[in-house]
DNA sequence: CTGAAAGCGCTTACAG
DNA sequence: CTGAAAGCGCTTACAG
């Protein structure tokens, strides 16, 4: 294999060492069966003698598609790269577009020029479909790409929009059935760690407890808010106990938050289950990492991702260009955190 | 602003709109001075009209380059995409190229078919350059990158090769600087928590370790291996406490075994700094969440992505391709967990 | 089974 | 200051 460094090798170099013209030397690469067997050994040899590798700009440029999905990630200053979360959800849309042959480009821009020039760049004809994985600054993005007719999908509901296509979980139901689960274990005095109160998911899963609860009679006063993260579990769980010593349950809209409130119930002498059952939510490595291991909700993110490149890719076949919106339904993983009996 | 959905506005429908030729068109994209006012008035408004966005295939096909570089980083199954050092190296790289103008883009191949497709499309002439972040199968998609002529740098020392250009951090002077400030400290019975035996980073921070304590005249016999987590230094440090009571010192490969060393530590009733001083390795947000907080060496990681960066951006202009390397020199960032007197 | 020719959209000499 | 023409490398009718 010799390889001439610095040089493409194009087609027309192939063909002329194999004594064809590009038009056969073409038909071998994309496996057109009219080519004689002389003709496909002697362009397969040449190919190789020379290194060739197709130009995929010219096949972009002819075919008017580049058969690559862009992926805009969030900034690498945003701590979403490193949720847990996050490489599952790659994940997900990896497989399903390596299953159609696609080739996946992600993009993490971190300021305003890396934002305009990354919608020249995708604008351009560079990619055949996006997913948006954040919303940040991203309004004019993703009109400026439908408006070239690019499909675009989100990754979640973006706030205050509902004429782009995105795929969610069903973080209601999620915290509605985190809820059931505790009340039929036997619980009664059940507190919710909540998100921010800005947070789209996190008050949909509070609103989620709040059903559960009036559907079975239960109040559900006991509500403290927190960031998310484990510190704050904590400092909402100090809080809760102070406020009411009769909680034997809580339900946490993250597993870290649920994480703190085991801390903080361990340093106040509450066990768990058995004084307090938790349930978190997420179901991330951090579930079974505590002691008890945590129950939690389980957000099917893999599915997720296959399913958002699923409709983006189908959008980006289609003329029409409907809005397309999937909500799908996380399960409860039920660990010892929530399974002995009430006091 | 009228947006015509699925259609790709070209040059020559601007040109056309405005009344001027193709060339005039392009010169106002370019920037080109020698164009009259109304000429480029009227191109301006053409191209705000229809909404025009250069095709960048087609621009690449041209320049024989496409202002972007390729950034490989591991599949989203190895747990790398959530080390905390991953988001501060993809910042330093996308700082240096937004400086430059280039386009950063992301692939995260997960299976032989993924890394074959992504060998087609990067030698394709989709990219300038390309940035290995992991050594995962790569190989041969660095070999055939190379033979077309498209510079590719290792973030770290790729295993076993040394005609590849890479960028990486000096481990074995982190791990000197690190017990020479455990033994300026007075400590003289020093532990190493090591990393696993075949991962070259971890033997040079244990080579740094021995070098130190040889040039004081210490013995450097006192070394358990873990497996970089928060779990395997809990362990180790529990084994070396039960070998030897003397301990005043440990060094940590890794943060997280620093941590899981510290609990080990408490659960047995050492004080930190005051019966065992303790240094860990990377400075991640670990270190300020312990307590008390972790000294750690500093990994230079952002100039590392920069540094990475700038070189094979400069490769890609350059004719000749001499296997660049540079090494960057850690800094250790002291907290109060080695800054008590030995007792 | 084969090949000459036109074209994808942009860029670049070249001639005015 | 302006534009006709050729070309980047691949792909696609079209005619044999």
């Amino acid at each position: 294999m010799e390889a001439v460094s610095g040089s493409a090798i194009t087609l027309a170099q192939v063909a002329r060492l194999a004594g064809v013209s590009r038009t056969t030397a073409f038909r071998v690469f994309s496996d057109n069966p009219a080519v004689s067997q002389e003709a496909r050994a002697a362009v397969e040899r040449a190919a190789v003698e020379l290194g060739y590798v197709p130009n995929r700009a010219a096949k972009s440029l002819v075919a008017g598609r580049s058969e690559s999905v862009g992926v805009v990630i969030p900034e690498p200053r945003s701590g979403l790269l490193l949720d847990p979360l996050f490489p599952r959800l790659l994940r997900g849309i990896g497989e399903e577009l390596s299953a159609s042959g696609l080739q996946m480009v992600l993009f993490a821009p971190q300021s305003t020029p890396d934002i305009q020039r990354l919608e020249q760049y995708l604008a351009g004809g560079h990619v055949d479909a996006v997913i948006l994985l954040t919303f940040h600054d991203s309004d004019t993005l993703s009109a400026r790409l439908q408006a070239r007719g690019i499909p675009v999908i989100y990754g979640g509901r973006p706030p205050g929009r509902s004429d782009v296509s995105f795929v969610d979980v069903d973080n209601h139901a999620g915290g509605l059935s985190a809820t059931e689960h505790l009340i039929a274990q036997g619980r009664r005095r059940i507190a919710h760690i909540a998100g921010p109160v800005h947070s789209r998911s996190a008050s949909d899963r509070a609103q989620g407890f709040r059903e559960a609860m009036w559907n079975s009679a239960l109040r559900s006063d006991l509500v403290a808010h927190g960031e998310m993260d484990r510190d704050s579990g904590e400092v909402a769980m100090s809080r809760l106990l102070a406020e009411s010593h009769e909680i034997d349950a809580v339900f946490a809209a993250s597993d870290a938050m649920a994480a703190g409130a085991m801390w903080a119930m361990q340093v106040l002498g509450r066990r768990v289950p058995d004084d307090v059952a938790i349930i978190g939510f997420d179901d991330s490595p951090l579930a079974t990492a505590t002691r008890p291991p945590l129950s939690s909700v389980r957000q099917p993110i893999e599915d997720m991702g296959r399913e958002m490149t699923r409709l983006v890719v189908n959008m980006s076949g289609a003329r029409k260009q409907e809005p397309q919106h999937m909500i799908l339904g996380p399960e409860l993983q039920i660990r010892q955190s929530t399974l002995a009996a009430a006091g």
